[in-house]
DNA sequence: GTAAAAGCTCGAGCACACTCGAAGTCAAGC
DNA sequence: GCTTGACTTCGAGTGTGCTCGAGCTTTTAC
């Protein structure tokens, strides 16, 4: 171990661990626009701090409940603006019902799935007393 | 109104309303094999059946549950070979657990968008009081 | 001083799941 | 008999979200 005399910043390996996406997409988002402002060295390597960690955080929650990066450009624009608050709120919770529909679906799929497990184990087993007979 | 002469078959048009695909799906899954020995006309058209339907709602629960087109061809190809039964039920399961896990990182992230509202939601109600004042 | 490790940019490529357009067939209606 | 509309095949194209490779610089380690 050695010592980091800068701050609490990271390369972008250590942000890419840290945040569980890979190298190639932090570049991604920065060139699209979501991951705005990250320092650079003198030599131009990137170094990201404890704000831009949570930030990426937040995008990849987007991401991950599927907001599409067409949306997340959007908010990331309207953040960039003030007096947005009242349209940053507005696409949350639009976002928020897109996901609360997607769980709804996600819920029948399931249990349409395990109906189907049901009858393939009822299957199953009425096949194993055959076979014991 | 006029009559259905022939039985219980769809043109692809009508299967594609049925199901809530496009009938440019239907030819892809036919294709790719998940649709099989679906009936022709002399003429060559199409004819789904009733169990033709049945078989694409699943096709699609599966689908929209986020199961992959190469799963599903999987699954597919082992219920044309008898003696698959576990094997099928084994590959229901997985994605069921894969469902099960979807669902519930989407409630961890609702919960954080959900809170993130909350927090937009002070801000401007406390920005509405410092306007009144 | 030289080689490996980590970073950089830029443009191209990829995986997935469709989706479309061209060119043709066929049956029904006017 | 000719148009309209629904169907056919086939191959190519699209959108999304990354992901990779080439070619370069810089820092670190020996």
């Amino acid at each position: 171990m050695h010592m980091h005399p800068p701050q609490d910043m990271y390369t972008i390996q250590q942000a890419a661990d840290r945040a569980g996406v890979t190298i190639a997409t932090l570049r991604y988002y920065e060139q699209e626009g979501l991951l705005r402002d990250i320092q650079r060295l003198p030599n131009g390597h990137r170094r990201y701090s404890d704000q831009d960690i949570a930030w990426l955080e937040f995008l990849n929650c987007m991401r991950e409940s599927g907001m599409p990066i067409q949306a997340l450009k959007r908010y990331v624009s309207l953040c960039h603006q003030p007096g947005t608050g009242r349209a940053r709120c507005d696409l949350l919770t639009d976002h928020r019902d897109v996901v609360k529909d997607k769980m709804a679906a996600l819920q029948t799929q399931l249990e349409r799935i395990e109906s189907k497990i049901g009858w393939y184990e009822d299957a199953l087993a009425e096949q194993a007393l055959e076979a014991n007979a």
